[in-house]
DNA sequence: TTTAGCACTCTGGTTATGAGATTGCCAAAT
DNA sequence: ATTTGGCAATCTCATAACCAGAGTGCTAAA
């Protein structure tokens, strides 16, 4: 970070104008921050660091005459440099850990309700993504078929996750046929990551003996099984909470964001892209590069279930209380990951 | 109907009144319906008619001096007495057909489609729920172990729908006993319905010799297996179309039955509780009783996989155009009913 | 380096005003 | 008996005018 340079005034007048806009929604003028903070300097000493802030382009004035808002850059330092995390309230850690307990352990279940929890005690809009089934090495393959014509497969990954697709076949299923394309399908790609076989399939399967039919299923290029493109594996939460924000006073603004959400798609790349290192990320507004979210942060983390990782977070007006945020997100993250992971791999049950 | 009593002159203002508003959002006064719609009467005739028409509840006037506005009431007389359906136009029965063809073929992936077509074309919410699988009789049941204390369940209904359900077990499981209870399961209860299942099947399971352990899991009183609450199955797009609708210029009201679509339980339950009958249902404002969507219609109809029926529809302010609606709600429950129950019965293939 | 003072600017709420729309009703016309 | 024209009365909505309030930037003094 190239601030270092900013000076022990000016970092503290910073933080204190973005935690007061960050309450208030209201432009910050330098009689406040004088005042309010009780810094012992005149509103007319601020007015001139405010000056420096905004040549910096860490803060701008909505016009000429208001107080100052911060700019994206001005959170980013703030978020980098200036914020101090602020603990969980005992009431927060109670309603998560609640949370975890409660309900079908299903990981459907415990993903939406894992969103509601963030939705709800954050007041902002929370998200969870299940895991990604593509890093996932196969445990291993069954088939039942359904009626005729359909043909349940069932995909077991390492450290007990499963998923679930309906196939449909042309004609009706000859019960051998089917036993040995199993076993076949077990043999040959168990331990393999469900990308991996994506991408090989077609080698490691040429020379076998299965019925043409069953077997164009699992090689065909465009096949679901292997690939996971499922949308609805998004869950988000709380939409109420963020509709009233002065943010999304603009209708058509609302309306946008509104369907950026329902597409889920982009909201999921998005996030995945953001969460590659271990921990908390941040991602400010224009950071973020989306039209429908300019004047949105995230703040999303990681989370494992075995050997896969999903994410968590947080979507909301770029004026968040970004210290609460961060260790609610985080303990969601932390128990999500714990219960996950529970049973299964003994190396997790030292911890 | 009481309303036969209405004259031939009342039904045509009626009809008049309510179509201008729609469009419009506007209340309507006697110089519009008097000249724009050529009713050869002077504006002080049609006055009249509408002092009577209010005074029998059918229409209102926002305040002294603005035109009139239909009431619930007078909605209702419309959509039975008046309403003339309008013929699907080519271009939409094109883009419901296309949806059904497009994209994977797995239940809830058609679903979404649905209910995202729905959205679309008519510029409205699009609500799809999914069949209610209690009416479903079993066809057979599966059980994979996933990995150690994990258990999945797969419960196929006859007309070839299946879901499958991850049960956790204290310790691991005994293969044997897996396949002796499947066994037992199978022959007990194949044939019977979801619904009767649950409420019998601790007498007919009492006297096996299968593990105990296992068996808690099928006749514990609130196991999933057989009751299928999951809110989840309630696919719902379009908001952004609603957003700016001026019945929601309210906040806090816009708010609320953001909440109100995010829980799902509420909507599931009002829709499927007015599906009863066949073919389609209109539920106006008032008459739906939740507070929340006080001034929404709804449009809804059954459809058919094979045995099963679930519900779709669409919501959206009162003033909506129920003629046009009306015909795409109904085309898209058949087409519904028509994929879903494509493979399978050969009694539907003559149709 | 900090501060007080001051002119200047911009917003936002309040009030006033007036045009426009629509009604209800009465009396005249059909 | 019905329909219509005329008209006063009422209410909304948009616009303009106004003013208090908040905040700034700059200068000169502390």
């Amino acid at each position: 970070m190239s601030f270092d340079s900013l000076s022990q005034r000016e970092k503290k007048v910073l933080q204190n104008l973005i935690n007061h806009y960050i309450q208030t929604a209201d432009p910050v003028g330098s009689r406040v921050i004088a005042n309010k903070y009780r810094m012992g300097l005149s509103p007319a000493t601020i007015r001139n660091t405010l000056q420096d802030l905004e040549e910096m382009g860490l803060i701008r004035q909505p016009h000429t005459s208001a107080g100052r808002v911060p700019t994206d850059y001005g959170y980013r330092v703030f978020v980098d440099m200036l914020l101090r995390q602020e603990p969980l309230s005992d009431d927060d850690t109670r309603k998560i850990k609640a949370m975890i307990k409660a309900g079908p352990k299903d990981l459907e279940s415990i993903l939406g309700q894992a969103s509601k929890i963030l939705g709800e005690i954050t007041s902002q809009l929370g998200i969870s993504i299940a895991p990604r089934f593509e890093e996932g090495k196969l445990a291993r393959i069954d088939m039942i078929p359904v009626s005729d014509g359909k043909l349940l497969v069932v995909i077991s990954v390492e450290s007990g996750l499963a998923r679930s697709i309906l196939m449909e076949l042309e004609s009706s299923i000859d019960q051998a046929e089917l036993v040995q394309m199993q076993a076949v399908l077990n043999e040959r790609l168990t331990g393999l990551s469900l990308g991996q076989i994506r991408k090989s399939i077609d080698d490691r399967l040429r020379d076998t003996k299965c019925s043409p039919r069953l077997l164009k299923l699992f090689v065909d290029a465009d096949t679901e099984i292997w690939s996971m493109e499922s949308n609805e594996q998004v869950f988000i939460k709380g939409t109420e909470n963020i509709i009233n924000q002065p943010e999304f006073a603009d209708r058509s603004r609302l309306s946008e964001f509104v369907k950026f959400l329902e597409e889920r798609k982009a909201l999921k790349e998005l996030i995945e892209s953001k969460s590659i290192g271990e921990g908390i990320v941040i991602t400010i507004g224009s950071e973020s590069s989306l039209d429908q979210i300019q004047n949105c942060s995230l703040v999303t983390s990681k989370y494992r279930a075995g050997n896969l990782s999903g994410s968590i977070g947080i979507i909301g007006p770029t004026r968040m209380p970004y210290s609460k945020l961060i260790s609610i997100v985080e303990y969601t993250a932390q128990s999500l990951t714990e219960a996950l992971t529970r049973t299964g791999d003994e190396d997790e049950k030292e911890k």
